[in-house]
DNA sequence: ACACTGAATGTAATCGATTACATTGGTGGT
DNA sequence: ACCACCAATGTAATCGATTACATTCAGTGT
């Protein structure tokens, strides 16, 4: 493994020069560069990156927390941070934090230990407090993440608007008993989301009851079971909003099981517009979530931390999008009622 | 942020003692172990890992490379790879390739400047010949990849035999026109998919016929289009064998929308058994890898790679499992024809 | 012709942990 | 009492690229 110094020798030159033509070449005479150019071909020279991180103490490395690498909404956010990160030269290292807190604060060791330029944590866990303070200390930007006083840049939806809205879809497709399986209450997103259902509720003069919320956790199996639990009452919603496809998907097939037809008896709407809510029977309506777009902003974002510039905005809210299929019934409806 | 020499400093010792500490905590005598770990503590010591990985030559990272992020089958592996790796100490950095043969060869760039210690690739698109060449150098794992020189060591399951299987299945339903739908021939993993297909249809003197076989691309929208056209011949295939389950449920949508039923007019068999198989209405029938297992498995393999342990097997061939759900239609019959 | 300027290049210190080798001091055997 | 040996610790070189500072030299102005 040839290194700097062999170059400048076979170059006939000082290592000086040659980490020169590497990083600066402009200070470098055209001849004198050909030559160490030449050299460097010669040998197969690679710069000794560890070297190099060691001695300008940066790694070129940005890591993503992870609340759950299999699940789509984040594989895909990652994707558009993976991307944005690769056109600027920069390594994203990934970790899954399986919802764990001691994850988090694991990886925040990373960044005292400099193996990490900078960090983007989707969903995190940790108090708003201890972010703020991290951040006053390292270069971090949040993603699907909310904060009360934004002094972190983060990148999100407005997600209590997102949910009003597919609320009021449902009102003004005539339902009167919507149901909502939200999403878990320690997170933020959840708490949003919640606070959206309800404002439309009220808004449209609805009472929104104890008796129609459930408390799931965006899975499958828990949309399922508040599914199942919603239609054993005895006053049974006519729609449902949940706040993750998932969980809307798991509804719809404890609703068949027992009997109930969706969308004909029951309309459901819900959240994230996973590859599978398109594909699935009835085809799921939903939020859409910009994920990729999403995921680049926030490596945007960082990329300015990281290069020192200021960042003005901090608050990054993308818009999402109602998108209406079969399972709200919509297509059924002569037309909506007036908002 | 203080270095080594402030400990030592502060612990009346010399750096060497310090680094003994930290790495090799047995030959140090107790009580100046439990001087140094308190000036440690009391410093707020954190060693500079990148002085570390550059003296030692080593990150304690590794690479995985991955053709899609967002596609399930790879991230629930990266899970599985991740797992391990953070039980032993390695970080994983992730690189999208996006099936760009390109991004391969770049990330080879990554091994040859030491920047991570080794390299496991999900379904390689590279030249055997060109792997196995890296592989004399560098500590690489592939997964989801078969060589027909096994010098590399891999990870996978027998696709030749599960296809068999999966085909079989349909024969033993009685069915004997039956399709299959492949993934792009370019990868050894359809080609073998397809070899398993047609070994079955012989063995049962069937002949694989052209006009059943089509060549998707694993993907949703490709399993749609080739079952509408399959579905527009003439002689209708009754059963359909797809050589992922995202292509198997475009094949049951495609159907629907010609009025053809699953699994009664039509019975059909996945592979992947993705999270939704098992959501999707009718349920996929279909082959499970042990994805989690796998990425596991590889890990391990790089592990002892690492190590500069020997490994004795290269082929690992994880079981797989047909798992019969309702698209096959196997639950309305008696019985199946014997073997 | 001489001093001065600045571009091009060289010299050598530096980053912080690791470790080969050197030194110290204590123990046991005779 | 002396030596040999071993364990514990210290000294200082080392990894390879970067960069502050030093040097060289060609060109310009007077």
């Amino acid at each position: 493994m040839p290194k700097m110094s062999d170059v400048a020798k076979l170059a006939g030159v000082s290592t000086a020069t040659v980490s020169r033509v590497l990083r600066n070449p402009d200070t470098v005479t055209p001849s004198t560069k050909e030559k160490v150019l030449e050299a460097i071909n010669q040998l197969n020279y690679q710069p000794n990156m560890l070297a190099r991180h060691f001695r300008r103490t940066e790694t070129n490395t940005i890591l993503v927390l992870v609340p759950n690498i299999s699940n789509t909404v984040f594989s895909e956010i990652v994707g558009g941070i993976e991307e944005e990160a690769a056109q600027n030269g920069y390594r994203v290292l990934l970790r899954n934090t399986n919802n764990q807190l001691e994850n988090e604060y694991a990886s925040i060791e990373h960044l005292k230990q400099r193996q990490v330029d900078g960090m983007i944590m989707l969903s995190p866990k940790l108090d708003e407090e201890t972010l703020i303070e991290i951040s006053h200390q390292y270069p971090i930007v949040l993603a699907t993440a909310h904060l009360e006083t934004p002094t972190i840049p983060f990148v999100s939806i407005d997600n209590v608007r997102s949910s009003e809205k597919a609320t009021e879809h449902l009102i003004r497709l005539g339902h009167r008993r919507v149901a909502h399986i939200s999403g878990p209450m320690y997170s933020l997103i959840s708490r949003n989301r919640y606070e959206g259902y309800q404002n439309a509720m009220k808004n449209h003069g609805l009472n929104p009851e104890d008796k129609f919320v459930r408390e799931g956790e965006f899975t499958y199996e828990s949309g399922y079971e508040h599914m199942l639990d919603l239609l054993s009452q005895k006053e049974v919603p006519t729609a449902i909003y949940a706040a993750s496809d998932d969980m809307a998907i798991g509804a719809i097939n404890a609703a068949n099981e027992l009997g109930v037809k969706v969308p004909e008896d029951l309309a459901v709407v819900g959240f994230d517009n996973i590859k599978f809510a398109s594909m699935f029977n009835p085809s799921l309506t939903t939020i859409a979530q910009p994920l990729h777009g999403m995921g680049q902003r926030s490596m945007e974002l960082l990329l300015k931390k990281l290069n020192g510039e200021a960042i003005s905005q901090t608050e990054h809210v993308l818009p999402d999008k109602l998108i209406i299929r079969d399972s709200c019934g919509a297509k059924h409806k002569e037309k909506l009622l007036p908002m």
